[in-house]
DNA sequence: GCAAAGTAGTTCGATGTCAAACTAAATGTC
DNA sequence: GACATTTAGTTTGACATCGAACTACTTTGC
């Protein structure tokens, strides 16, 4: 996905115009909780794209360093089956395969065949792919920490909750129901 | 087998294990931040499979219902062109092009040659176009308000608050730098 | 006027994702 | 033990998006 921040400015505005002429249209609906969720979809847009560019002057895309990191969180030894990483980073297998090819050409992880399981792999991190990791989650951390600079504490702690929230009402929805990604 | 299994560990333990995992491996940084963007990336993508499934049975996709609520929300008669259009959809002007040719084959859009400018186009929303776009919004709030239910008011205001100045701050950070209009 | 530069929109090539088909191996049933 | 079923992972095909190249037209500058 293209992430794209050079038009934040505009992009910020464009909600608040997007709310004021969907209501001059439709006065029977409210529109408050689109004008939060739109800002909601801005901000992990915003994210992406704050780490995008620092993490490719490292060589990997964002959805790689999800795999990289994945197995980087594990301990220097581990190593975990595609299937284990694919749940994780929230990806359907057949992604996945494609992220692992990349990330093992480029010498970060290594497929091993499983001693246990003829069907299945270990997928373990090497030195190089862990050196990555270590400086790419920092710049992860540091983008993140910029864009919450300067939030109340309180406020901060309710936003939390409101998460807290709204993430159980999303997993109550699609709960009973199949994996809705 | 009775047991229907539902083994889908849920999203949200997962971001609660992923930090807990880097809190272990480096314990030198602070992942309370990078919890909160995990679990906004979760929101984002639970108001989009929210919104996917009624959204096709009216046969539209989420990318095209931008476009198409963009030329509802400027009222019966109001022609866009795709450049403008493109701008508040937040999507390249060539990513716009496909959208406009599948809304025009199935006939909720209409695209005329602009009379004032021999290189522009008018894009206009039809008839059935507009009922789609009115039964599709509504779908939309529906899934909003659903998502957000139950919230304590005071706890909504803070979050407002907090995502209006975590945008700010993303703007900053994007710099003067932006190619809007 | 007219050439140069800019703008509108599409097409093309590359990338990344998912679903479905496929290969291979493990497990369950008789 | 043999065969059907399930599971692990990859490959393939469809699709959406982007950036860059392209066509057509307009505007600018002289």
């Amino acid at each position: 996905m293209g992430d794209d921040v050079r038009e934040q400015v505009s992009m910020n505005s464009t909600v608040s115009e997007t709310v004021a002429t969907w209501t001059a249209e439709r006065p029977d609906l409210d529109f408050a909780t689109m004008e939060t969720m739109l800002r909601i979809g801005l901000l992990t847009r915003a994210n992406s794209a704050t780490s995008r560019e620092p993490l490719e002057s490292l060589g990997i895309s964002l959805s790689e360093f999800d795999v990289l990191a994945t197995l980087r969180r594990h301990g220097t030894r581990a190593v975990l089956s595609p299937t284990q990483i694919a749940r994780v980073a929230m990806v359907r297998p057949s992604g996945l395969s494609h992220r692992l090819g990349k990330l093992e050409s480029a010498g970060l992880i290594e497929r091993v065949p499983d001693p246990d399981d003829g069907r299945g792999l270990l997928v373990r991190i090497t030195a190089k792919g862990r050196r990555v990791a270590d400086r790419a989650v920092e710049i992860i951390v540091e983008g993140h920490d910029a864009l919450f600079a300067g939030i109340d504490p309180r406020d901060l702690a309710a936003f939390r909750r409101v998460l807290e929230t709204v993430l159980d009402n999303a997993d109550r929805a699609a709960g009973p129901d199949r994996d809705s990604l």
